[in-house]
DNA sequence: CGAAAGTTTGAGTTGCTTCAACCGCGGTGG
DNA sequence: CCACCGCGGTTGAAGCAACTCAAACTTTCG
């Protein structure tokens, strides 16, 4: 963990701070912290008080919603070039989620007063903001929408058409218990699934890696039947 | 429908524009149109693209995706003096959701570039939206929250006891019907869970009046079994 | 190499839904 | 004025999708 990195390089091409002109640039690389922490390792829990936002540099994070009996329900994953907490730091409430490392990673945090400022003094700054908060919003109604208004099978499909994927190829990124809680199923109901869907020959499944064989058959799960 | 309104007045007393000083608030008011809906009217549908915010100033608005079927999950209601309609406005995407006017509504609709404006002049406005956006996204998390996490009859005693109430004394706002909905079930649960609930002693149950009889035993319930 | 964590498979259970019938009430037209 | 319709709501019975519990198997990693 002994990463040396340029901060102004790393900000510049995310796109929330890609408006910003040089002097900005350093004002902003100035004013972050490098935060490192361990796989498993917490970056808050809920109800810790937020006063900034984190930019993944390195690594990646799951935020969860933890429940009474030990159990976790997970609401997003962020990657490398992705920021988080911003929503929390705009009301004067305790985080609601817990943001916890999937793997060794790098963060790099900035103190509220210093996004305030940038916003003061960048319109252009605030828009990005917003629209970052937006499509974070835009995310959370679609998931609500799989969880409401799909079953099982169809949150798996939506989920792997979803994915990123090179040529029929597609990975899991993470232990498939933290994508089942992602889709809101247990482990054994993923792992059902996923089988199934092979069977029936829409898809090639060995570990983590997935080939997708039939997207039309797959898209036509998502309506019909 | 012939109200006469005075525009100016009403944006004054919403939290999203109360930071704005008299210049800009005549600005805003000049902007903004009004519209009128019907009861069971649509103000925009799936796919719909958007090209602004709206603004209720009298009846009552519900956000709503629909699904093949016919179903629909209810996302969000707004009374007067609520925004919605903000978060995709600043993606270029089409609403993934549908409104509709659960009473005649009269609302105000205020152009994109307005907005826009607004922000560019006065970055305490744009602070207020962030903070709308951030209150927005911090409530769909609660709501994935009691889906994922929460049985029916949990559900039911959290959305009971998040209603605001006079004494004791709350009243269903909508068909229960939407309230089903909203709660991610059937209508038909929705009743035997209130009758349970009604048998058990925790509430008294009559049509859309419910009185809270005990908000400890009902708080109980959350936790425990 | 061994322990721990992750994954799969099987069997049994259940919470909520679905389907269907029925009730009560407000509006409407004959 | 009353019969009728339609809609919102309730109640009952039956079904099923996904969960729980449990055990075996596999991969990861110290």
């Amino acid at each position: 963990m002994a990463i040396k990195l340029d901060i102004e390089a790393l900000l510049a091409h995310l796109p929330l701070f890609r408006s910003l002109d040089k002097t900005q640039l350093v004002l902003m690389a100035q004013a972050s912290q490098e935060v490192r922490v361990a796989k498993h390792g917490f970056v808050f829990h809920r109800g810790d008080a937020a006063s900034g936002l984190y930019v993944v540099a390195v690594g990646g994070i799951k935020l969860a919603i933890p429940s009474a009996n030990g159990q976790e329900k997970v609401i997003e994953f962020f990657s490398p070039g992705q920021a988080f907490g911003e929503a929390v730091m705009f009301l004067d409430k305790p985080y609601m989620v817990q943001a916890q490392a999937l793997e060794d990673t790098l963060l790099l945090w900035i103190d509220k007063q210093d996004i305030y400022a940038a916003i003061d003094r960048d319109p252009s700054f605030a828009r990005r903001m917003l629209a970052g908060l937006s499509l974070r919003l835009h995310a959370l109604v679609q998931d609500i929408e799989t969880v409401n208004l799909q079953n099982a099978s169809q949150r798996v499909i939506s989920y792997l058409l979803k994915q990123p994927r090179e040529g029929e190829h597609v990975q899991f990124p993470f232990n498939k218990n933290v994508i089942a809680s992602k889709l809101g199923l247990t482990p054994e109901t993923l792992s059902r699934l996923l089988h199934q869907l092979n069977s029936k020959g829409y898809i090639a499944v060995d570990g983590r890696d997935v080939h997708i064989l039939d997207v039309p058959g797959m898209e036509a799960q998502l309506y019909g039947r």
